[in-house]
DNA sequence: TTGAAAGCGATACCAC
DNA sequence: GTGGTATCGCTTTCAA
């Protein structure tokens, strides 16, 4: 019943109360049944007393590992990269890892940072555009099981995407069905690279109809403000929008525009808007998991880089013309 | 020009290198002008050489801290908490401090978890109800600086919250004023302290208007699924529900109830409901300013433990009736 | 089964 | 100015 422990207790004062050694404290409190059950709970018994918890830094150090991962993104401005993250950490807690966050923001010192953090980690999760390729082979050579998400891939390190490309063409296709013919293409196709990707599609899926390519508006960013500022000067019979954000800000401006999103916020349903829907939580437990499979590999022997994309899907709605007798939502 | 460092080099090998002690190693790395420039120069070129990156495990097991602080939440699910941690993020980089997290979501070994996140840290961030006063109590005997964000104070604690009650009470009244009589409050206030908070305002401004008191209708968590289950249920004048996508969720299954939520998400706009606004990213960056603070005080004479509400705003748009001129965007 | 002691990788005090 | 060394809190041989 000690008021004591006010001062965090170590192992050593464990130890002393329990009447043992630091290394039967360790024993004790860890699998070891090295330990008579006797002497067990001696040494429960005075760590509860004295409130002990172990220093995460002295194992940690002494274990040569953190037991935790980080994850780095660019920015968490809207729900997309807060959903993978939260994916993400639930995964990490699957297997007791912690997990550091860092948004670099275009930060300036946004390498260091990553540096700094790969310092409290057993591995990282690196979200977008968010440090350059040279960066991430750099600190993979370091040894440094590294993971990509939404991003392109760099040369012996794992990749988990969502599918772009791909269903963009798709989404394409959709509105050439509808008849479009001028298309915008809203959205700076160097600011993500899912952005890049889902610019690609777009130009080869019109390529391929054989329609003029779409006119790229770069937005000035990536939010609501960006669209409506950017929706003033559009004219095409459809503005496809690199996200839901720039898509909804286009139809604040411009109710009646034929406009599609990506990413299926929850606004989008609200708005009508027709758009791409994406596994963001399994993105970012793909990823976690990854990771952790590199962090607990025999580093002799490593697996082949691996590479996956996630299937995504195009949510039709009414933003993007009418459709005869279908109900959207 | 050396190829080695493939794994991870210390400070014994980049004072071999430059032909030094560790001590010197370690004086150059850092501010001191205790050293010739002349010895500075061959160190950072060994440790340029090594590319070496001293250890954060040896370096705050010495300097006895972290320099890492933690958030706790009950779940990240939905925008809100996202947007918090977000503002944490920032304000935390910005006085060089990392950043976990952590997702109690209902995990039976939940107060393991913060035991273990707190053995990282130097302080503690706890949002909504995640775990026990009673353990926030013990975690705060131990010395260990704690913020409370979004959750009834636990005394010599600090705490910062949104303004719920009175912004409840404000919009009751406005409820009245358009004629509604008969209430429902939509959503469980044994579920977030954020949720009695907003209760207790409706039920408050009820009896002050002298007005029959709402029901109590607890749904079955807290997003629009739950939202949805409950409304087909509902029978009154106006329905106040606790979160926006409770309310989101009743609009979809019934678009003409009269409804209104809370935290103004992006949705909210677009479905012209009637919601709260509250300064997310300012309450995440008030709680980890305040928590440096603390981490930072000198622990001999520590301040009072402070509290703050933070300011809220209604935003009134269609969904609690017809309002005349205005335009609700 | 238990204890003594050698690290793990830094910081910082104390001599020189 | 520099070097030697104690120290931080733990895990884990190696002996006993």
């Amino acid at each position: 019943m000690a008021m004591k422990a006010l001062t965090k207790a170590t192992i050593y004062q464990v130890a002393q109360v329990a009447g043992v050694s630091i290394a039967t404290v360790s024993r004790a409190l860890r699998d070891s049944d090295l330990v008579t059950q006797q002497t067990r709970e001696k040494v429960l018994a005075a760590a509860r007393e004295l409130q002990f918890t172990p220093s995460r830094l002295g194992r940690s150090l002494a274990e040569g590992r953190h037991a935790a991962n980080g994850i780095v993104f660019p920015d968490l401005v809207g729900p997309y990269y807060a959903e993978v993250v939260l994916g993400y950490e639930a995964a990490a807690a699957g297997f007791g890892s912690s997990v550091l966050i860092l948004a670099t923001r275009g930060r300036a010192d946004a390498e260091a940072a990553v540096r700094d953090m790969a310092s409290r980690v057993d591995g990282l999760t690196v979200m977008g555009q968010s440090v350059s390729d040279e960066f991430i082979a750099k600190l993979a050579a370091t040894g440094l099981p590294i993971v990509l998400l939404s991003r392109d891939p760099v040369p012996g390190v794992d990749t988990v995407r969502p599918q772009n490309q791909r269903t963009a063409e798709a989404l394409v296709e959709h509105l050439l069905e509808h008849g479009h013919r001028r298309f915008v293409f809203l959205g700076d196709p160097d600011v993500a690279p899912d952005f890049a990707g889902r610019y690609a599609g777009t130009q080869a899926g019109l390529a391929r109809a054989g329609v003029a390519p779409a006119d790229l508006v770069r937005a000035h960013g990536f939010d609501l403000d960006a669209g409506r500022a950017a929706a003033r000067g559009l004219d095409a019979d459809a503005v496809i929008c690199a996200n839901d954000e720039l898509a909804l800000g286009v139809l604040l401006e411009r109710p009646t525009q034929i406009v599609t999103g990506w990413d299926d916020l929850l606004a989008a349903r609200f708005a009508g808007l027709t758009t791409v829907r994406q596994p963001m939580r399994e993105l970012g437990a793909t990823a976690a998991r990854w990771l952790n499979r590199r962090i607990t590999e025999s580093s002799d022997k490593p697996a082949a880089p691996r590479r996956r994309v996630l299937p995504t899907r195009l949510v039709v709605r009414s933003s993007c013309g009418i459709h005869s007798p279908e109900v959207h939502r």
